[in-house]
DNA sequence: ATTAGTTTTGAAAACGTTTTCAATTTGCTA
DNA sequence: TAGCAAATTGAAAACGTTTTCAAAACTAAT
């Protein structure tokens, strides 16, 4: 009454043909002749045989199975990234091994370090900061690794991306055109490149081409929840902030409910435009106005990007940015 | 320069032991003298060696991974179930491979078949109809698996949930208590037994309970989706319906959000309660009375069932119901 | 029939561990 | 210091595939 598998040797023996020959059927590899794979499939049907997938990986060296490291797959934005991977994965005939880091450096080491223990044939990264720990495991594997919305300041992995930067810059000017003068510039942690280089760069910009001089002040370093952004609202009224400009769905959401609930009209006297067009931004009232970023698209992308390096083939460019748009809702005038 | 790949062997020789040894010191093995681990350990730190899961795999017939199949992890219940899952994974030195299933059943079974392949320990299993293709592969499996938040109407696997039933029967009674006489039972998929044995079941009894005639034209079976829930307005509205048992947050924001669009006051002229006190019902204005489950404990207490089963050992109860509550917000009076 | 190619096949060696079982070493006791 | 049990070790056989290389079986052309 054990476990009674069923191996390559059973059905070769069923079949009078060696394992060789089986394996082959089983691998649709076209030198059997169709008599011969006729038999074999017969036996393998009659003895339900399943391919063992861990002997195959030892055997071949190749697991068809990807890391994904993420953040935390509860936060919109991440998880429909990851919804992007898996399919093109299944599609790909490729598994995902997930896993969630809560942005935590050492966690990050530890995980990707089992995930190569395991073999993974690739590794989709995402999260915002790289300490140096992560890049010198990132360096010392040959395993290829790909940034989904993610951003590392050495670029030296392929990634997929939006421009931030020019996104970002975008809306504020925007905002600024509509006459505001005090423009709250809200996000995560200041230590992730994303938002210390790039978004708070195109805020500088546009104030900069707008001849408004740059007020450290204005910006708010957040952990980009909920919950921050509905305490946001006594500090960002008492400096006579006019409009914030936030990189994350929920904390605008919070900013936005903190605003409402104190009282303060929105967008017709405070406007708040988020990031990442995740479903909260259309579910919220006001609707908020956000950027729009091809969320799925990125994880896709990333893992087709992923799938190529996989089977070294050439890819041209290593760096993808995906066009963003700006989608007016009723956060903003 | 060709992979490299430091073995067991490799350790074996340079440390003058043979490769149990090794072995032994790797998986903490206690028969080994403490001089003997010394020198083992410092081999494997210089030669900087990595055990390779697969062949481990292997030989133990362990994978140290479990299968999740989740109907889409963009879905903020169905997210917050697995990352309870995934952090009670990791605390047992588990990983997780994801499938997104769609709910749709042929995929379901395909994504069983290979999970069964990849030889993972066990399997949670999301997703509320059982087809009976996928039961019989239930069935023929010897790999555990749970339930999660999930509903089996045969109840042979075992599982983790709510009282479904007590916890609508209570949200509709409050809501006839209060007077509404026309109360809308708003759901997802009837095939599923969640909604149409459990959910379903909690109405009924609420109504009787109070004398009023069960009507079907009350009862609006959706795909659980947001737009649904705004479509469902003008249906609503005409039948003078005043409140709505709704059994998906994203399906209730989106009848409350059809409903304040239409300048229909909630919670004054409609009342609104949903059922999975996901971060949505927070999210929203007004805010959304909710069951509460919780939906992390729920996929954490089904990860850690399916660790005992993998060990093989004893668990009293196999249908695990975890407690529910009641959060009066803002969408009832 | 023979030959020279082509297809098809099979034997056996990987792949990198764990595990079993017996052999060796060690530590005590008398 | 012999004797014995306990602790420590190692040899080799799994685990279930893929893959390489050569042999065998065809095929077609002479």
């Amino acid at each position: 009454m054990e476990k009674q598998t069923i191996t390559i040797y059973d059905v070769a023996r069923e079949a009078n043909v060696s394992m060789a020959t089986v394996s082959r059927v089983v691998n649709g590899n076209t030198n059997v002749k169709p008599a011969t794979r006729k038999k074999v499939l017969e036996v393998i049907d009659r003895l339900d045989y399943r391919p063992n997938a861990v002997a195959r990986g030892l055997a071949s060296k190749k697991t068809t199975t990807v890391g994904v490291i993420i953040p935390d797959m509860t936060n919109m934005f991440f998880a429909s990234l990851a919804r992007g991977i898996d399919d093109v994965a299944a599609m790909y005939k490729y598994n995902i091994i997930l896993a969630n880091s809560d942005s935590n450096g050492d966690r990050e080491v530890q995980v990707l370090n089992t995930l190569l223990t395991k073999q993974v044939d690739g590794i989709i990264f995402m999260g915002n900061e790289i300490t140096p720990e992560l890049r010198e495991e990132f360096r010392r594997t040959k395993t290829p690794i790909v940034l989904a919305g993610s951003i590392d300041e050495e670029n030296v992995n392929p990634s997929v991306n939006i421009d931030y930067t020019a996104a970002v810059q975008e809306e504020v000017k925007n905002l600024i055109d509509r006459g505001n003068k005090k423009i709250a510039f809200v996000c995560g942690p200041l230590s992730q490149a994303i938002n210390s280089k790039y978004r708070l760069k195109g805020y500088k910009e546009a104030l900069k081409s707008a001849g408004i001089p740059y007020d450290e002040k204005l910006v708010f370093e957040t952990d980009n929840s909920y919950k921050s952004g509905m305490l946001l609202q006594p500090a960002l009224s008492s400096m006579g902030v006019t409009a914030a400009m936030v990189s994350d769905d929920e904390l605008a959401a919070g900013i936005m409910n903190g605003m409402t609930d104190a009282g303060v009209k929105v967008p017709s006297e405070f406007e708040v435009i988020t990031s990442n067009d995740t479903k909260i931004a259309e579910i919220v009232r006001p609707k908020m106005s956000s950027i729009t970023q091809p969320l799925y698209d990125i994880g896709a992308v990333a893992m087709r990007l992923l799938t190529k390096l996989m089977n070294n083939e050439e890819v041209n460019e290593k760096n993808v940015l995906l066009p963003y748009g700006l989608m007016k809702r009723d956060s903003t005038k």
